[in-house]
DNA sequence: TTGAAAGCGCTAACAA
DNA sequence: TTGTTAGCGCTTTCAA
C-alpha cells in the first residue's frame, strides 16, 4: 500500500540501469552506451533503450558514476562568519560558475565556531569534493582551514588565510579609500573626514590607510579627521555631532568619507538635521554600495562598491581552472569601483 | 614532482580501506569492522587498523558508503527566487537542523528560470538526494517543482505550490496584521492606515486582509485607510504626504501599520520633517523586523517579525522527519511576533 | 576472531 | 554491433 512499484525494478535508489538493460531486452554494457551517446550502436538499439529509460525515469546515480571518475563534481563553500549581506553576491556568483559546469554546491556554514568547521570539512572531504571555497568576512585575517589532503584546490574569498600559500581574493580596499578622496577632491572639497567602523575590523585599517595614503598626494588644506566608532547610522550621526557642533566654520569638514553606507546615511540625516546641505555645503561617500542604504537616504548616497559578485564569479573560474590541475596562489586584490549619486553631485 | 605519495595508495580518491587493510595486515572486511566500531575484534587488531587508517589519513568515501545505504545523507535546498533577506535565516536554520544528523545541504538558486530549475533539480536528483526544500518569496504561488521521483520528501518553506498535496510552511502574516492594529488599538489609536507594498504580492493580500479582519473586531473611529504603492522608504514619504498634507487634524490617521520595515522609516522620517511627533501623535509599526531598519529609524521601530528562523527550523525537523518515513501534507501557518520599540511607546 | 566474496550502480576494456 | 567482465570503495553476509 505504501510501496508503489509499477515497474518491478532492483536498485535502492530508484530503476538502475539494469532494469534498464532488462526491460530492453540488451546487456548493461549496452545500455550504458546507448545512455551515454558513445560507442558505436544501431541507431535502433540506442532509440530503444533511451526510450525505456524515459519511461521508467532512469536517471543515473551520479555517486555510482564518481566511483569510476577521479571528480565528483561537487564543490564545497565554506562560510566562516556566517551568511550575511556580503556572503550573499559571493555566492551568487559562485553558484553561476558552477551551475553551468554541473558541478553542485555544497553549503556550509560554521559560525566562528572551529570545533563546527572541523566537522563540516570533515563532512565535506567524505564527500570527495573536488573544490573548497573558503568564505568570510574580510575582517578576520584567519589560520588556514585543514587540515586538508595534499591538491585539494581551495580558495579564500574575502577572506585570508595568516599563512600565505593559499589563493586568497579580496577587494582593494585601499584602493576604494583612494577612489574616494580622489572624487571628493575632484568636486571641490579641501578639508576631509573619514568616519569608519571599529579598528578591530582589517577593513578598517585598510580603508584608513588608503585614505591617508590619497590625501597625501593630492592638495588638501586639511591633513585630514579620523573617527573610528561603531557600524551604525547613530554612529554617523554622533561622529557628524562631534565634527560640526560648535565647531567653527573654517574648521569643519567639507567632505565626509564613510566606512560603510550605514554611516554615511547617518551622517547625511545628521547634516540635513543641521541644516547644511549635502552636497552644496558637504559632500558625502559611503562604503559598500548597498543600494538599501544609497537610494533611501537623502540625498542618495555616492558610495564605493567592492564589485563582490565579480569576486565570486573569478573565484569560481579560478576554482574551476585549478581544478582542472592549474595551480594559483597569494593574494589578488581586485579593484573597488565608485558609483556617483547626488550626495556628491555638485 | 607533481605527485607526493608518502605512502603507496590505490585508489583515485586518495586512501582506500583496502591500503589500510593491507598496511596493517589484515583483511579489507576486518578492517572495515574496526573502523565502524562493530562486529567483534580483538581489541589490539582494532586499535592497529584505527592507528594505520589515522596515520595514512584515512577517510571514508561517502559516495561508496551510500551505495549501500538507502540514503546518501544529503538533502538540497532550491531557492526559487535568488537569495536575499529573507533566505538566509531560513537557510540557516536548516543548516544547524541538518548538520547535526550529519546531513549536507546542497545548495541551488534558479531565478524564475523554469529551465534552470529543471537543471539544478536533474543535478540533484542525480546525487540522490532525500529530501528537498523549496525555498521562495512566499509571494508566488508556484507550480509545484518536479517532475520528482514518487517518495521524496518535499517541503516547501515560505512559498506554496499551487496544489495542495505538498508540505508548505508560511508565516501568517494576516495574524501579524492582527497583532499590529490590536497593539495600535491598545496604545491608544484610533484612525488607522495601512502603508503597503504592491499588491501583485500575495504577502500583501494577506497583510491587508487581517489588516481589515482585525479593524473590523476592534473598536475604531475610522474604516481605515489603505495605500498600495512600493516596498521602499521613498513611498512610505510619499503616503504620509498623502495622507497628512492639507488634511484637516480630525481625519489624519493616529496610527500607522505599515507593510515593511522601509515603509515604515520612511513614513516616521516623512513625520518627523512635519514635526508631527512619533509616537506621541502617531504611532507607527512596521513588518519584518528588520533590525537594520528598525533600530536606525528615529524613533525605533516596532515591528512584525516573521520568525523565518522557527520556519527553518520546523522546516528541518519536518523533513528529517518525512526522510525518516512519515508523511506530513498541507500548509502550515506559523505565527508571527510582535516587537515593541519606540514608535508605539506611549 | 578473522577472511573471502558478493554486490551497491555504474563504466570501460576486451571478447564475441 | 553487442555482451561479458573487472573493477570504483565500501559493507555485509557467510565460512573458516
Amino acid at each position: 500500500m505504501t510501496e508503489e512499484r509499477p515497474i518491478d525494478r532492483t536498485g535502492r535508489h530508484g530503476p538502475t540501469i539494469r532494469d534498464v538493460a532488462r526491460l530492453a531486452g540488451v546487456s548493461i554494457g549496452t545500455a550504458s552506451k546507448a545512455l551515454n551517446a558513445n560507442g558505436r550502436l544501431k541507431q535502433e538499439t540506442r532509440d530503444k533503450v533511451q526510450l525505456v529509460a524515459r519511461e521508467i525515469g532512469y536517471r543515473p546515480n551520479d555517486m555510482a558514476q564518481s566511483l569510476h571518475r577521479t571528480r565528483s563534481m561537487t564543490v564545497g563553500v565554506l562560510s566562516t562568519d556566517s551568511f550575511g549581506r556580503f556572503t550573499l553576491p559571493i555566492f551568487q556568483a559562485l553558484e553561476e560558475q558552477f551551475a553551468d559546469r554541473g558541478i553542485a554546491i555544497f553549503m556550509c556554514n560554521a559560525t566562528d565556531d572551529p570545533e563546527r568547521e572541523r566537522q563540516h570539512l570533515d563532512q565535506l572531504l567524505g564527500k570527495r569534493i573536488d573544490g573548497l571555497v573558503v568564505t568570510a568576512r574580510r575582517a578576520d585575517k584567519r589560520p588556514p582551514v585543514g587540515p586538508l589532503p595534499p591538491g585539494l584546490p581551495v580558495i579564500y574569498v574575502y577572506s585570508q588565510p595568516d599563512d600565505d600559500s593559499a589563493l586568497s581574493l579580496i577587494s582593494d580596499e585601499a584602493g576604494g579609500s583612494r577612489l574616494a578622496v580622489e572624487h571628493l577632491r575632484q568636486v571641490g572639497c579641501r578639508r576631509l573626514a573619514h568616519i569608519t567602523g571599529p579598528e578591530r575590523f582589517e577593513a578598517v585599517l585598510e580603508r584608513k590607510r588608503g585614505f591617508h595614503e590619497a590625501l597625501a598626494l593630492e592638495q588638501f588644506e586639511h591633513p585630514g579627521y579620523y573617527l573610528s566608532g561603531k557600524w551604525s547610522e547613530a554612529w554617523g550621526r554622533d561622529a557628524v555631532a562631534a565634527l560640526f557642533d560648535g565647531v567653527a566654520e573654517a574648521q569643519r569638514p567639507d567632505g565626509l568619507f564613510c566606512g560603510n553606507d550605514q554611516i554615511a546615511r547617518g551622517a547625511a540625516e545628521a547634516l540635513r538635521d543641521r541644516g547644511i546641505d549635502v552636497p552644496g555645503q558637504v559632500a558625502i561617500v559611503g562604503f559598500d554600495n548597498w543600494n538599501v542604504m544609497t537610494d533611501a537616504a537623502r540625498p542618495q548616497l555616492t558610495s564605493i562598491d567592492m564589485n563582490l559578485s565579480a569576486l565570486g564569479h573569478e573565484a569560481g573560474r579560478l576554482l574551476v581552472d585549478m581544478i582542472g590541475g592549474n595551480t594559483h596562489s597569494g593574494i589578488r586584490r581586485l579593484p573597488c569601483t565608485l558609483v556617483v549619486r547626488q550626495s556628491t553631485r555638485r
